[in-house]
DNA sequence: AGATCCACTTGACATTTGTCAAGTCTTGGA
DNA sequence: TCCAAGACTTGACAAATGTCAAGTGGATCT
């Protein structure tokens, strides 16, 4: 069996859900029908500012990024990998435009929720407002999380404080340039830092 | 009446609440018998990281910040007042340690709801639920939004981007040493801008 | 009221980071 | 396979921001 197969095979959103809080099996059989799969083709933009997006991701292999263009500079505010959640929280929960882009990194296999399948979930099985309760105070930890890192003073820093918390596997996946951005700093910048680590700061 | 007598009269959490989702009568006499109020003197530290903040606070009058501190750097990530809500979302909604400080900025009026009797509405009134997802998603956008101010790669745009969506009125109240630490800027810095507003950039 | 503390400002200077340009290397497409 | 585009690196320099120090004024405490 090819490491593929697998992909295709699972229900990663099931598994996830689950581990937040152990599902009915109503709620476990209703979602095995609702949940789809696509897979994202390397710079494919999964959704623009502007747009409706409907679905909750869960990717099983790839990486996403969210960005923003002000001023014309693009700035990623968030980087997603294998087995993270991902969505336009605007777009899905407050069924409003997103205001952000999101954006394949990587080919990328997703499954995912439609926003009136997961919201029929809300509505119909009490243990799904409570995931989506859990779910949204990790998201905002994390947001948080990376509100704290960009205001660290010194670029060094900064990085050395994300890669503190990153997979080492996943981070050298990253294409540098938006890592810089991620990290808010020129990729001149994180190149030089990178290739003389050893010095101060 | 003096405006005091009215900080001490209304339930602003119940009015706060009730304006997500509109709260039933049981929910609504439950909370009037839980909800506290505290006055906490200007440059109180309401909670200290690795402490457990037990409480929900709305923001009568007064002001509040939350910070880290990072390598004996002072780093203020957020700033709430009049109307808003605070809590530490580790303590509060995970029940752990708060990984912030909390301090007051000003004398402050606050109304709050204990750990527990939140949790016990959550458990007991399904309102509850949505209304703690929706304060979730709210929540979120915003930390989401500070990680995307402290990207805009120079000092004058992050503040003009900060100007523009905050409440002059409020801004003015925010002493300018912590307004430059929430801006990931020195507060020379901050200061030099303020007084040229009409150098470029 | 007087004294003290500290926030804020301002100047001079140091350091970090950004900018621009050039060159190399990799990647993807024709 | 070859070409073109673009990601990444490196250098030289420019600009933004931080650091340090001093001075002012306002707030707070006794």
């Amino acid at each position: 069996m090819s490491p593929l197969s697998k992909i295709h095979q699972n229900l990663f959103i099931l598994i996830y859900l689950n581990s937040i809080v152990p599902l009915s099996s109503e709620l476990k059989s209703f979602l095995s029908n609702k949940i789809k799969r696509k897979v994202y083709a390397k710079n494919h933009i999964i959704n623009r500012e502007g747009e409706i997006c409907n679905n909750l991701h869960v990717i099983k292999k790839g990486m996403v990024r969210g960005y923003y263009i002000s001023d014309s500079t693009d700035i990623t505010t968030w980087i997603s990998s294998d087995g993270d959640i991902f969505t336009s929280i605007t777009g899905f929960f407050k069924n409003e435009p997103a205001k952000e882009n999101i954006q394949c990194l990587e080919d990328t296999y997703c499954e995912y929720l439609e926003y009136q399948d997961f919201h029929y979930c809300l509505k119909n099985f009490p243990e799904m407002r409570e995931i989506n309760r859990i779910m949204m105070v990790e998201y905002y930890i994390h947001a948080e999380n990376r509100a704290f890192m960009t205001r660290i003073p010194n670029a060094k820093s900064r990085l050395s404080y994300f890669l503190k918390n990153a997979d080492p596997k996943v981070v050298e996946r990253i294409p540098k340039k938006f890592l810089a951005s991620f990290l808010a700093m020129r990729p001149e910048t994180l190149s030089r830092i990178l290739t003389y680590p050893f010095l101060p700061k």
